[in-house]
DNA sequence: AATATATTTTAGACTAGACTAAAAATATAT
DNA sequence: ATATATTTTTAGTCTAGTCTAAAATATATT
């Protein structure tokens, strides 16, 4: 049995170390769960005893291959209901977050089954991060940097690399979703800012926005 | 802040005694949780204190107003549940109690609004058990126990008094589901078992069944 | 290489929620 | 009315998960 705890901070070694391949110290774990390096090396230690993490003493942790995949349904989970709230119950893509850490614990291999079945079984969150298969295996869509792009060239908006709330309702505010057809138009040296051009308007975005922003060319 | 906990609680107190308008014992809430008497105890002065329970040493304890609002708002999440795996999941009558046990703690309160929706706001779930709206009400079916009905009367399988696994299991073996025409051809002083007649065929369900079926007329 | 700084671990304490065993109160039976 | 049985509460213990403060280790700087 792995508990709602130690799921979260599987998940967290997951993210942080390219799915727990690479050692992750203590305290990136302590900050990204929002708890203390005292909290994480208890748990990371539990972890260990369980066969979920590999763990020597000041060295980080990483996964085992038995933790990876538990850390990948989970996040298969989250992003499974996500895609649920917002194709079916009406959220916005700055809602569904907090939501889904919740439903991402609930346990049932059929409901995560038949969920994904009753989805068209999607490749993609409503942020565009890749949802893992039933083997922890997922294929990111190939996408790259607005920042990379040469100008003139344009792309599709697939995948924003930060899902916090106030990140979200910028984008909205300024109506840029997932799908928009974007072009590159200028590049700012001063301020390293970016004019951009959508199916509406011009506009100039700030290179902290931009940073975030990943389309498929 | 209500805990997962505080909220079984809340749901054992809320369906022992008449939505928790009549006191119930430390002992009969021990049982339904699956716990001690002197957990319950303990459980119950926390409740008091945050204004969810009326509890009087060695005298039971009933729900405020506030507590069982919660109560009925975790018991319309439950139901609202098991109608979305049934409806939407494919899952059998028997196969969601567990899950929605699960569920029904999810806190969010356009999640419930929505779901309801979705679902096409329904007053019953898969049990025939009816579901409190946003505000802790609900009407019950008017039905009856099969075993009230007279000698050649029939009537509309509404609501079955047992959700346990092995009850579910043995209707669905015996092809017995909500919804089906029921009539009552003979009762047997012996053992006070029952002989009804379906749309397929005539059987005999012993008293134990008989006292869970509830029909419509 | 020695010292200063930062990170990680340990030690010890706290809370929620559960339990056992014993004590206290209530209910039942003579 | 008293003795017995049952129920409920209290007292004390345990585990999971968290925290602070101090000690140990590792890293960076001179
Ligand atoms: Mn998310
Ligand atoms: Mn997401
Ligand atoms: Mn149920
Ligand atoms: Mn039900």
């Amino acid at each position: 049995m792995v508990t709602l705890s130690e799921e979260n901070y599987l998940k967290a070694i997951y993210h942080l170390g390219k799915q727990g391949s690479v050692a992750v110290s203590t305290n990136a774990i302590a900050e990204k769960i929002k708890s203390k390096a005292s909290s994480v090396t208890d748990m990371v230690k539990k972890l260990a005893d369980k066969n979920l993490a590999n763990y020597v003493k000041y060295q980080g942790v990483t996964l085992t291959e038995k933790g990876r995949l538990i850390a990948a349904l989970v996040i298969r989970k989250h992003r499974l209901w996500e895609v649920f709230l917002v194709e079916k119950l009406n959220f916005t893509w700055d809602e569904v977050h907090d939501v889904a850490e919740q439903l991402e614990h609930i346990k049932s291999l059929k409901l995560v089954d038949e969920l994904d079945a009753f989805l068209g079984c999607p490749t993609h969150d409503p942020h565009g991060d890749p949802i893992p298969d039933k083997d922890g295996n997922y294929s990111p869509i190939k996408s790259v940097n607005i920042l990379e792009i040469k100008k003139g060239e344009q792309g599709v908006l697939v995948l924003v690399k930060n899902s916090s709330d106030s990140f979200l309702k910028y984008l909205n505010k300024n109506n840029l979703a997932l799908g928009d057809a974007i072009k590159v138009i200028d590049f700012e040296p001063f301020d390293k800012s970016l004019t951009i051009e959508t199916s509406d308007r011009k506009m100039i975005i700030s290179n902290e926005v931009a940073k975030n922003l990943y389309l498929s060319l």
